[in-house]
DNA sequence: TCAACTGCATCGCTTTTTACGATGCAAGAA
DNA sequence: TTCTTGCATCGTAAAAAGCGATGCAGTTGA
C-alpha cells in the first residue's frame, strides 16, 4: 500500500488542531476516517506521530513533528500541481508551441507575433519551422498545437481555418522580354527553364499547374531555399512560380524582379492555421487563432 | 474531487511508454484503470494531456509535457517523504530530544554524550533541561522522547528505566564540627540550619528524610541552584542534603566540602530515563537507552 | 468520591471508488 | 481485404472510504 495526499492532508489537520475530532470537523468528515488515516500512515512508515492523550487530543511526537513538517511540503506542492493545470488551461501565459512553414514565416509572423506580444504579453510563442511533413507530424504527435501552413495534402484529422487564400504567379527578372506583359500565360512560360521550389507538397502543386493545362515544365534548378529561387531568377536562371509576395521587389543581390499574374485559371492555395481535430485548444491557442482571424485583413 | 498520486503515477508512466498499454503492462495492473485516470485527471483540469493514435499509442500535448514534468516532480517529492520517514525510523542519524533534569546534567550528560557522538555520530541529541514537572510535562506532550531524571512522583503511564540509585548524603564545610566523622546522624543535623535545594519533588524529598525520623529540619536558604547550594554550605551557612556528587571537593568559591554518608536508612532515589509507556521508541531514542545501561558501571 | 464529559479507537454497515475481463471500434499493417 | 494494434467503454467484483453507534480511559467539576 501506499500513502495518499488525503492521508497526509488529515494527519497535517490533526496536526494542527491537536484534536482528530476537530479535524474531523474542520474537514467535514468523521472522526474514525481521520482516526483511521493516522492509523494507516503510522503502521505504514512503522513510526508513531502522535501521543493520545485520553480526553485532551493528542499532541506530536518528534518524528511527528518531522513528518508533519515534510507533509505539509509535500501538499503545498501538490496544491502547486494544481495551480500549474488550471494556468496551463486557463491562463493567458506560458508557452504556445506553434508551427510555421519555412517559407510562410518571413511573410506574416513577424507581424503575427508582433500583435501577440501586444495583446497577450504573458504568451510566449515557440516557433518551429519546417515543410508541411515535419508540421503535420509535430502537430499529430503533439508537439506543437498550433501549425500556419498551406492547406497541401494536410490529414483530415487535421481542422484548418483558412487565413488567407493565395493565387500561383510569375516571378521574372526585370529585365526579362515577357516581364512586360499584364499577365503571363502558362504556354509562353512551360518552353523557358523554370526554378523550382523544391519542398515537399509545393513541389508537386507548382508542376500540377502546368500539367492541369496539359504542360510540362522544364525543371533548371531546384533548392529549398526560397529567396533563393528568387536570386535565380533574378540573375537570369530562369522564372519560377510562387505563392507568397515579399514586399521588396529586389533579391538579396540586389536584382530587380517583377510579379506577374497567370493568365489561365490556377489553383489557388490555402494559408491556413491547422490543429488536430479532436484536441481542445488551450486558451493560448485560442488567443492565437483569434488573432490571426483578426489580422487576416491585414495580412495581404 | 482531487486527483491522487496513483492517477500521477500511471499519468507519468504512460507518458514514459507512449502507451497506455505498455504502461499497464509495465505497472502490472489492467489497460481501462490506466485509461480511465487518465481520462480523470484530464476531466478535472480541464485539460487534454494526450492525443490518442489510433493503434498506435498516445503522445503528449504541450499540455501534457509540462504537466507530467510537474507531475514527476511531484512523485519524486512523495518519494522523498517516503524516504524522510524510514530515515525517521530506522537510521541512526537525525535528532533525539532528550530531557534532563538540572542537577543530573552537569554530572552526567558530558560522559554520556561523548560516548553518544563516539558511538553514533549521525545522531545530535538537543537537550531540554528543566525540573520533573517540565520534563515530566514534555515527554508526555511529545516535545522530547526521553528524559533523565529522578524516579519522584512521575506519572504512572511513563516508562522507567533505572541508571543508579543513590543514597542522599550529608554535605558539610570541611571545617565543621561534624566533619571529621565516618557518618553523620540526622538527630545530630536536624537543629542545625539547613540549605534546601528548593527544586519542585526534589524538596519534599528532602524533607521527607528527615520526617520519616520523626524530625523536621530547620531549612535557612532555599535555591533552585545546585551549586549555589554547595557555596552556601562551603562557606558556613549551613549543612545540605544532595543526592548527586560532584568529584571536586571546592566550591567555586575555592572552599573545601566533604560529603558524609547518613547513619540512619533513608529513602534512596532512583535516576532513571523515562518516556511514555505507550510509546515506541526510534532506533535514535534506542541507541541511546542501550547506551545508558551500558554506561551504568562508568556512571558512578 | 462520583457523575458527567471529552475524545480516540473499534465495529458494522452503506456508499463510493478502483480494478479487471470482455467487448467495441477505428486506424494501421500485411 | 483481413488481421492486428491499442484506446475507450461496459458490467461486475473487490477494495476502500465514510459514517453513526458504541466502547473505553482519563479528565473535569461538583
Amino acid at each position: 500500500m501506499q500513502y495518499t495526499l488525503r492521508q497526509l492532508a488529515y494527519l497535517v489537520a490533526v496536526a494542527d488542531h491537536g484534536s482528530v475530532t476537530a479535524a474531523a470537523n474542520a474537514l467535514y468528515t468523521s472522526q474514525p476516517g481521520i482516526s483511521s488515516a493516522i492509523a494507516q500512515l503510522e503502521a505504514q512508515f512503522g513510526l508513531q506521530f502522535f501521543i493520545r492523550h485520553h480526553a485532551k487530543g493528542v499532541s506530536l511526537t518528534p518524528a511527528g513533528q518531522s513528518f508533519v513538517a515534510a507533509a505539509r511540503n509535500l501538499l503545498a506542492h501538490a496544491e502547486d500541481l494544481s495551480q500549474h493545470a488550471s494556468a496551463l488551461s486557463q491562463s493567458l501565459q506560458g508557452n504556445l508551441e506553434l508551427g510555421c512553414f519555412t517559407t510562410i514565416a518571413p511573410i506574416f509572423l513577424p507581424r503575427l507575433l508582433a500583435a501577440m506580444r501586444e495583446d497577450y504579453p504573458d504568451i510566449s510563442v515557440r516557433l518551429h519551422e519546417g515543410d508541411t511533413e515535419q508540421l503535420q507530424q509535430a502537430l499529430l504527435s503533439g508537439q506543437t498545437e498550433l501549425a500556419l501552413l498551406y492547406d497541401l495534402d494536410l490529414a483530415p484529422s487535421l481542422y484548418r481555418q483558412t487565413l488567407q487564400t493565395v493565387l500561383p504567379y510569375v516571378l521574372l527578372p526585370a529585365a526579362h522580354p515577357l516581364a512586360g506583359q499584364v499577365a503571363v500565360s502558362l504556354q509562353d512560360l512551360a518552353p523557358l527553364p523554370m526554378v523550382l521550389l523544391d519542398l515537399p507538397h509545393s513541389r508537386e502543386y507548382f508542376l500540377s499547374v502546368f500539367r492541369l493545362q496539359g504542360l510540362e515544365a522544364r525543371v533548371r534548378h531546384k533548392t529549398v531555399n526560397f529567396e533563393l529561387v528568387r536570386g535565380l531568377v533574378a540573375a537570369g536562371n530562369g522564372y519560377a512560380l510562387l505563392n507568397l509576395r515579399p514586399q521588396t521587389p529586389q533579391s538579396y543581390a540586389g536584382d530587380q524582379l517583377v510579379c506577374l499574374p497567370i493568365v489561365e485559371e490556377v489553383p489557388a492555395l490555402n494559408i491556413v492555421l491547422a490543429w488536430p481535430q479532436e484536441l481542445r485548444l488551450t486558451r493560448r491557442a485560442e488567443a492565437f487563432v483569434t488573432l490571426c482571424e483578426r489580422s487576416i485583413s491585414r495580412l495581404g
